[in-house]
DNA sequence: CGGGTTATTGATGGTGTTCAAGGGGTGTGG
DNA sequence: CCACACCCCTTGAACACCATCAATAACCCG
């Protein structure tokens, strides 16, 4: 399938600075300190804008199809998208979400390993493949980064795994929701309010889980005064409860 | 602990070309063309070859500890490792094994993301990390190929968070022999018979399942003439029912 | 308000775990 | 060389956790 070819998003060329919203370049752009981009300094991001075209995308939509060739690399500039691996019986796999900051193509493959598909509205920054490789050979700091971040991400896999290998029910679920917490405090600052941008059924088949069971254990924390439900998203009243299901 | 405080491993000087073994300088490595140093022309080899430092290690010992300061990089050259997660209550989840030519400390992290226990006899060679560091910052081609192992092993480990999410025992267990085959394949070539050193508690323990689990799916292939089980391994009889629970 | 999607809750059942016992191989020491 | 211990693996029986099935409830958006 063709990469975002059925979507409706708006692509926002940035030679301009029309200002349609905020953080249309670079300079102005909200994660460009928490993601790749920081390894470059003021005056080699403009190398890569040159590389780079603004997307805006409704919720639900594909960003790119488990097994398509990459052409496009994405930094997440706004929203939240999950990275999912499908069976052919209907199975599913949710191997991530990605959130503000985050970077899909890491891994600098040919194919794309998983289908990513927006939860929210999202805003991305999209680099064309080629261009941003051979960068890459001109800016060995910025291989450097993404080495990083590729690391980054293997050691939250390799915990993952464990999760899905070793951990009960209720404890998946602890480890989904603080993780998710955590993650969100880095890039919007700490709450006990954590929003929940995926569905039930995103969040069992990121753990490994069936719907019904997610919504039993927040249904239990909830009569236990463990977390409150929100519209989209729980309130945590219990940390200490909570953070002892995954004491290691 | 201390990296490798408690291991009778013997450390054989590099300078000299002293023969103890086959292998014991680069040019000779049985493993450098399909490991990181593949990256290096014969007349850089040589600078990698100075942080290097052969180890020797009985079955059953430990390379490094979960959690211990990285101080060495460790390159397999032969036998088998486990790498493995453990928690307190004693549950243990196997993130992966390392055949001759893997390389462990690719995230380049300052702690041990899991331990690593020989499984069989092994010998590795060992680099200093701060050296390795540096001259990964003198050459890109180096740090380029180090990602490419990174990506490859969380495109491994994505795959694996399907198996371990969504897969049922007998599915579980022939994706893992369908893989260690293939990658038994890339290092010695392919064969009908699969040695499988390690114990049936590991591949429970990569799986996510019990013992017991993973012992009846071996004797129901057995009385189904889908594998033949030899001493510390199987053959594989029936390819194609095996790649039959995997079809995706 | 109505249609569709998503979430909750309950009843039942299955896959894999747990518990328990026995088999098979290997190495050691008498 | 055999006896014995030890470890790992296998096999069986009962159980538990979570899945499945089913019905209802809440929600969203038209």
């Amino acid at each position: 399938m063709d990469e975002v070819a059925d979507v409706a998003g708006v692509a926002v060329p940035t030679a301009c600075g029309a200002p349609t919203a905020c953080g249309e370049i670079c300079e102005k752009c909200r994660v460009r300190l928490i993601t790749i981009c920081a390894a470059l300094a003021d005056d080699e991001i403009g190398e890569l804008e040159l590389l780079a075209e603004r997307r805006s995308l409704p919720a639900r939509r594909a960003l790119f199809h488990q097994g398509d060739a990459v052409n496009g690399l994405y930094t997440i500039t706004s929203g939240s998208v999950r990275l999912q691996n499908d069976l052919s019986d209907g199975r599913r796999q949710i191997v991530g979400f990605a959130l503000p900051g985050d970077f899909l193509g890491l891994a600098l493959e040919s194919r794309y390993g998983f289908s990513a598909e927006t939860l929210t509205p999202v805003t991305a920054c999209r680099f064309d493949r080629a261009g941003f490789l051979a960068m890459l050979r001109r800016k060995p700091h910025l291989l450097a980064r993404l080495h990083a971040a590729t690391s980054h991400e293997l050691a939250i896999a390799q915990a993952h795994m464990v999760v899905l290998g070793r951990r009960r029910a209720e404890e998946r679920v602890a480890a989904f929701l603080i993780g998710w917490r955590d993650r969100l405090a880095l890039i919007q600052g700490r709450s006990a309010t954590v929003p929940l941008p995926m569905g039930r059924q995103d969040i069992a088949d990121h753990l490994g889980l069936t719907i019904e069971t997610v919504s039993r254990v927040f249904a239990r924390w909830a009569r236990e005064k463990i977390v409150l439900g929100v519209p989209d998203g729980v309130r945590v009243l219990d940390e200490a409860r909570l953070a002892q299901l995954i004491a290691d």
